[in-house]
DNA sequence: CGGTGTCTTGAAAATGAATTTCAATTTCAA
DNA sequence: TTGAAATTGAAATTCATTTTCAAGACACCG
């Protein structure tokens, strides 16, 4: 069975958490905004969790530890984790945003499949690279790429061979 | 100032006209569906323009042609393109749909400014080799790729640093 | 400790692109 | 030519995202 994300921590550990949380109350207090429960709440749920969450799934994990928190502020404190650097969009192109912690992780890519809709990470810092040398010939000023490979995962074909034999 | 687009040919001939449209009423014929004069119209007018169109943008040039011709038919031929090959889409990650021709044109990557939305075309030869080996090494059987570079173009920078001198 | 001006919250409404519906029209195989 | 089947396009719908707004929470100040 592959991963689904290969992390450089297996867990996220207590430290790490509180030292995200100082990120983000430092950022709060950069832009004048001000320090809820329900933000340190939708960060720790973000924090434990290892997935590519949607506003939705991410929601449904806060609520059973909050109920009362509703979409549009982890709507809201989604958008400001990715402005402080804690989290950043994935688009894999399926008309729904997805979240990934950043803190702390090498940079990486996705490989997606387009059956079932589960991806693997993969590293590659020719990607990279390819982003530096393009942007100097260019003359961009380059701040980010995506990279993603669509295709079928091991699982899917088994299933549809097992379908459609021969 | 840049090139938006690296076209192998300066411009679209006749006899690749001809030829798209060969593709197209085969592929029509072959999922039973007609060939009408709209989706001739549709596909002549998207072979002509050289940009990344957007359903909204393509309607207009269409319309230039064919007032009568609608938003839903032009929006279903793009998919009618993609399918048989002749168009693919490319997301610029703002939130709008964008299609390109495909027909006779080498593969190919955008970098997009997210100032003023322009784009340039690159090619590397390095991304494809990239995802046949990823593909092979996670066992799987890769379709596609998306790979932009984000950035801010010389034209932008310029810009701003003469509103924000120093 | 309060008081007070902001910021936050979250339900509901708005937005906007993508997609579907449906009645009138057109295509095309026989 | 004919009629079954596909097409068309305006309008309606969908769905994720984003905004609005009134009530509540935070934090700076004295």
């Amino acid at each position: 069975m592959l991963q689904k994300r290969i992390d450089d921590q297996p867990t996220i550990s207590r430290q790490m958490v509180r030292e995200a949380q100082d990120i983000l109350h430092r950022h709060l207090k950069g832009v004048g905004l001000k320090q809820t429960a329900q933000r340190d709440t939708i960060l720790r749920t973000f924090l434990e969790t290892r997935d590519h969450l949607s506003t939705d799934e991410l929601l449904r994990l806060v609520q059973k530890k909050d109920a009362r928190i509703g979409y549009t502020t982890v709507y809201r404190t989604l958008k400001l984790l990715a402005e402080c650097g804690l989290a950043s969009e994935v688009a894999f192109h399926d008309g729904i945003a997805r979240y990934e912690h950043q803190y702390n992780r090498r940079s990486h890519h996705h490989m997606v499949c387009t059956e079932c809709g589960s991806s693997v990470e993969f590293f590659s810092q020719e990607v990279g690279q390819l982003e530096q040398e393009i942007g100097r010939r260019y003359h961009y000023l380059t701040t980010r790429h995506t990279f993603q490979i669509y295709g079928i995962c091991e699982d899917c074909r088994k299933k549809s061979n097992a379908l459609r034999p021969l």
